[in-house]
DNA sequence: AATGAATGAGGATTCATTCAT
DNA sequence: CATGAATGAATCCTCATTCAT
């Protein structure tokens, strides 16, 4: 039931994660406790979903990024990296914040590696077919530094300045952020 | 009493957070659960004591090595920094990741940030003072930028790569953060 | 549906009353629950038809056992009914021992008694029909007392002995059972 | 805590298994549940301790029988025994009737063979030592048909005739079962 | 007649917290 | 100050049963 998943979120977003009991997440998703069990093994597997769901979607857009970037050159593709990385972090940022800070990770964090090493690869590949443009450098080591560097100004961006986010303070740490990942580059 | 901090410590390292009861706290400490009480209002205080110990170690690193660093040129500095990051994620890896990924943050949040709000006050304090070496930018975003960056190295490297983290590798992951930091600033 | 039953049956031996649950029953009788509630009203009502079937089963062997003792003197009929007592519990002793050890008896424990009756009843008959054979004694009491015995002796010898029961043993159990019995009806 | 063992085997007569919910055992004891768990690791455990109690009393009962029985020649003996067999199903006859009708047995059950090997041991050392009243048998199987035999009689005395037991009945049945078994060893 | 998704009461168990000793 | 027995609200989950399709 997807309404499950929504209803999870929702209750994340509003109440936080010690609301979320299982028996108020049936009541929001207007089912009882019995059918979340219908289709959900445990709390912490719909939890799982939400946080699948969420990476999905940031994954998708990611993906989409790095497709269209394939032919760019370095600095126009890096641009566009940063500015996805942060769209992908304010499409729900409460909800982001809540998974992040709240949820107690266990068994399926392994999900969240997997996410990690897709985006990895993907960086690289696209790193490694504009060698020519960058000065000789380690791929992986590179793909680590630039992917944590753009990860983690996107999130501390949504995450600590929350609501209060200017379109112009998003432009400039775009461009300084892209700045710094450019001349690393090359 | 520190030995409560401590016993806790240990059965987040060991055994995980969901173990951590305030009776089994209070067994391996070697106390009753009676005065745990009589020292912490309640277990959420006794994490908290715990992320702030375990901050406070970093701190003091931190605060140190910025002090050192004061009349030191950029990219020494900035090596330092990004040394002295990754020492302090190495301090009790196992911790920073139990106190990252299992701890369900909630009120004391507000202390993390108080430690994000020093290093940014003391990293730009030194960035300001070192202007003549950079080239003209907006300090808080540069700070920003630079702190996100040399944290998430730090982050990801020891978290991701936990145990097989040879000192080749560091010292490359050093140079090239290095790099990329002082590439952005000058 | 007599594959419900079976099916009952079979989940009792091998996976205990704990896993008999009704949706696992319709399962492994490849219908669906609904059906389950189609042909009996309750899982009590289920779980009864397996106890009664088993019962049955017992009863046509004794009921057989019984009609064939008719014209026996007694020293051949005690041993004929000691050895089909014991006949009787090998039928499916795991069924036998998971009756007897697991399952909850409430309301339809009526039926048992009934059997348990006829059995009386039964026996009782052939006493009667072989009183001269006899001292003189209170029917009642003597078939009561011998059925007793006998079924005691039969139940105790295959569920404590359970798989480890060789001939022999059963031979010498029918002996010497045969032995008391008649030598307190003579 | 004694009090939820009594108020366990209360529950169990008064109420029945099913209603023998651990909250409710708790309400009864006058304690809470978080009490309960203080003293018994699960409710099983709890139902395991009344069982338990409740075999003692009858052993206790048993053992002091079979002590003072042993400079007694058989027949008094096995009357004493039989007497003894039926006094003790008589202790709690409904908390009998529970335990051997209602209580899944699991686990525990270990304990409840404890009791007839501790039986089957005392029994055969007094048939060992009046060997010289009985002919020649093999005294393990003599033992095991024995007390098969009166427990089996007390058993269905006790639970089959429920109250209406009179005290000439008793005494009845009693000679009738001695008569068997002196009969049977001699 | 068959299906199986949905129901929801109910139960076992945990654990932060209190307080009389 | 320390103790630790006692508390009981709260939680996850199960499963017999129903009923619309």
């Amino acid at each position: 039931m997807d309404a499950l998943v929504e209803a999870t979120a929702r209750i994340l977003v509003k109440e936080g994660f010690e609301k979320a009991s299982t028996n108020h997440i049936a009541e929001i998703a207007g089912v009882s406790v019995g059918s979340l069990y219908q289709y959900f093994p445990s709390k912490e597997a719909l939890v799982a979903a939400v946080i699948d769901r969420h990476n999905e979607e940031i994954m998708a857009i990611v993906r989409t990024a790095l497709t269209e970037i394939a032919d760019t050159p370095i600095d126009k593709a890096v641009r566009q990296l940063v500015t996805v990385a942060i769209d992908a972090h304010r499409i729900n940022p409460k909800l982001h914040r809540v998974l992040a800070e709240q949820i107690p990770r266990t068994g399926q964090f392994r999900d969240v590696e997997a996410f990690n090493r897709e985006i990895h690869t993907l960086v690289r590949a696209y790193l490694e077919s504009r060698r020519k443009e960058m000065r000789k450098l380690d791929l992986d080591v590179a793909t680590f530094i630039c992917v944590s560097a753009i990860e983690s100004v996107a999130h501390n961006t949504v995450l600590n300045h929350a609501e209060t986010l200017s379109e112009k303070m998003v432009r400039t740490l775009v461009d300084e952020t892209t700045r710094m990942v450019v001349g690393y580059l090359r």
